[in-house]
DNA sequence: CAGAATCCTGCGAGATACTG
DNA sequence: CAGTATCTCGCAGGATTCTG
């Protein structure tokens, strides 16, 4: 667990693929990304993280994740933690105390997930009466 | 297959608050999202129509989106035209020709996809090193 | 408190074959 | 060609229990 935190990248290196048939290619960014945030728990844990906008302890997370168990909690930060989105922070206490935030990577993240969540809470509402009339018209 | 509500012991808490912690809500728009979005066809498909810019028969859809199953396809399809994101056109000839476009509504949704896309193709090739590093240093 | 280990289950999703 | 119908299997993900 070296420093994967402040390793940024030279903004200007580009893009591996650009054609969206390539999300079938298990290289294809955009399709890793998907296997990463596609997951509820995932893109929970960044958004809690976010709104936190500092440290959360292991039992905060899972207070405000609601419904999440223990397992799945970790799971979520340990892949997160692995991708260099999260870093964790451990006090060395008796009853041992850890902490989670998000790292410069991590936080650069938070923007585009704000875009979709913006778009759900503008259109989704759209998409259930759609999806409400196409049932009532089947 | 209509309602799948009631699977969750939700708790005492009626909140129509706006924090993150509600993707646990089957009702939060993010989780709703994500139940569609999440999944690599769906967002393929919107992605392969967006870029084609105009319609796409069954067939071609399948062929642009490599390694997809006939079954999978459909079902995809299926869902996005129940959402109202895609639209479907049926031209009777005898050998049934079918065009699938994106709505106005599902256009919408194609730049917040792009944001996402644009993060994985800059941020993707770091997190992999991350993730390498990581299990090295296992 | 923070997590690891274990067991169990549903259904997501692939492959295949068939039909209008 | 544009789908539906079936079967199967892997594994995500929940509940539970145990430990440092």
């Amino acid at each position: 667990m070296s420093g994967q935190e402040g390793t940024f990248p030279s903004p200007g290196d580009a893009g591996v693929t650009t054609s969206p048939g390539d999300l079938f290619d298990p290289l294809c960014p955009t399709r890793l990304l998907l296997d990463r945030v596609g997951s509820r728990w995932t893109t929970m844990a960044v958004l809690s993280l976010a709104a936190a906008d500092g440290e959360l302890r292991f039992a905060e997370l899972k207070r405000v994740m609601a419904g999440i168990s223990p397992k799945m909690l970790a799971q979520t930060l340990k892949a997160l933690e692995r991708d260099g989105l999260v870093a964790r922070r451990v006090e060395a206490t008796k009853p041992p105390r850890v902490h989670y935030r998000l790292t410069g990577l991590g936080m650069t993240l938070v923007e585009p997930l704000r875009g979709l969540r913006e778009w759900a809470e503008r259109y989704i509402p759209v998409v259930r009466d759609n999806a409400r009339a196409f049932d009532g018209t089947l």
